[in-house]
RNA sequence: GGAGGGAUGGGAGAGCGGUUAAAUCCAUCAGACUGUAAAUCUGACGCCCGAUGGGCUACGCAGGUUCGAAUCCUGCUCCCUCCA
């Protein structure tokens, strides 16, 4: 492998990086030429990947493209004890067929990002499988448990008196051998994984071989631009979202991290990604702008183009022009269907508040009938307004109101900013 | 083996006999505003009912005391901490 671009190299060793432990030490590597084995392991029992994910995928894409390898190394053995997270919640155990499904839908995913030709799948049960008690032990013979204790989180929860299982202990070190079953020459992780990967590094040396190099990357936050994003925490953009979805997500980002956004997963240059932060934070230009700038380029890239555009143009109608979308899921409505009361010509006569249940606009009629009252039921092109109703009298009584509204057959129902029904005779 | 602490609504966390469908915060939803599904402000936030009201469920589980219990008692179940 031939000296390597500086631009490139700032890209990879700067850019969304946290921390190269030793930075040195993986930079000679790189010029050493031999294709590095780059580690990189896998939950199977959360097969959901979303743009926190892609940081480091993205990190691992461009080393590819160097001609390195990455080896993906699917947990079965660690998915069954659970990271140390403060809030453990129990594993259960997952059968083999369930785990290689996890890791194909993984996978699908997966390779949107990573190149697949130079990718390969390992197992961990490989070498766990084959493990004894013996060898346990051997393994934690190692490390100490104040050594262990010094683990931020450990750290925390110790000193407020808080439970720290056994297993949780031994996480790091599965996770540590695992570099040593496949040799890793680095690995990654969010910064958060700091102490595993120096487990993993501190092992091999520990067993003779040479000490993978650390790269940690920032957390990227949530659609709440505070917490991590996460699948339990309700605040990710998933890789398999709709491009409107994921446009939608993207537009509903807090604008102070729109620009982190940009950094951890564009390739726009630095000195852009500078500007964009300069603008947001001197309000010289809307941040709506530069939302729908990332929102078109991250739909295009796990989209289309067309996506991309369609999902802006969609987005500019519905939100800012307060138009109707143009994919709406239709509701067939039937004599049966709950709320139901007569055809009358091109019209529908319905209880609204069960009918906005039946449609799937509202969860329970309590709730339904909290959105009329609130103003957020579009019926025939019109809000329903209770205070202004065709029965004319009892203004408080909504109920009385709506057990007869008519609704316009082949028209939209909007319950709210983004529930919408399309209403067709059955 | 011993001593203690705890289980409350999506989460965190008050309440410790009635005025409590249960403070507060977060999340969520809606409205206003904004050429943002941002920020901010306002409001809502168990379910059901022919409904400015009424009913039914709800504070780990099962009983009990009481006119009345999330709140007191008993027994379970589960969780945690500390000392051996």
């Amino acid at each position: 492998m031939a000296k390597l671009d500086p631009e490139l190299l700032h890209r990879i060793t700067r850019r969304g990086v946290a921390e190269i432990i030793p930075e040195a030490e993986f930079l000679k590597r790189l010029e050493e030429g031999t294709p590095l084995k780059l580690k990189m392991g896998f939950d199977p029992s959360r097969p959901d990947l979303h743009l926190g994910h892609v940081v480091g995928l993205r990190k691992l894409r461009q080393l590819q493209d160097l001609g390195h390898e990455l080896i993906l190394i699917v947990g079965d053995w660690t998915a069954q004890i659970g990271d140390p997270s403060g809030q453990s919640d129990t594993r259960t155990m997952l059968d083999a067929a369930q785990v290689r499904e996890n890791a194909e839908t993984y996978m699908r995913q997966f390779f949107r990002v990573v190149d697949p030709e130079k990718t390969r799948a390992v197992y961990q049960s490989e070498w766990f499988g084959k493990f004894t008690l013996a060898s346990v032990i051997e393994l934690t013979s190692h490390f100490t448990v104040n050594q262990f204790l010094h683990r931020e989180d450990f750290a925390n929860r110790y000193a407020e008196q808080r439970p720290i299982a056994i297993t949780e202990l031994l996480y790091p070190l599965l996770q540590g051998y695992d570099s040593v079953a496949i040799e890793a020459d680095v690995e990654f992780g969010g910064t958060d994984q700091l102490f595993n990967l120096m487990v993993g590094r501190e092992l091999q040396e520990k067993k003779g071989q040479r000490p993978q190099i650390v790269f940690t990357m920032p957390i990227l936050p949530g659609t709440d631009g505070v917490r991590r994003m996460g699948k339990s925490l309700g605040n990710y953009i998933a890789i398999e979202d709709t491009p409107t979805d994921m446009f939608g997500k993207v537009m509903s980002l807090p604008d102070n991290v729109i620009a982190l956004y940009f950094e951890l997963l564009t390739d726009i240059p630095d000195a852009e990604v500078e500007e964009i932060r300069q603008a947001i934070e001197t309000h010289s230009t809307n941040p709506m702008e530069f939302k729908k700038r990332l929102g078109v380029e991250l739909v295009t890239w796990f989209h289309s183009a067309e996506d991309g555009e369609a999902a802006r143009a969609e987005f500019e109608r519905v939100f800012q022009q307060r138009e109707q979308p143009t994919d709406v899921p239709d509701f067939v409505v039937t004599e049966v269907t709950e709320g139901f009361s007569r055809f009358e010509g091109n019209y529908v006569v319905v209880d609204l508040a069960k009918f906005l249940v039946s449609a799937g606009l509202a969860s329970s009629r309590s709730e339904a009938q909290r959105l009329i009252k609130q103003n957020a039921v579009e019926v025939n092109g019109q809000k329903v307004s209770p205070s202004a109703g065709d029965t004319g009298e009892s203004l408080g009584s909504v109920a009385t109101f709506v057990s007869s509204t008519r609704v316009e057959l082949d028209t939209i129902v909007r319950a709210g900013r983004r529930r919408f029904v399309r209403v067709v005779r059955g």
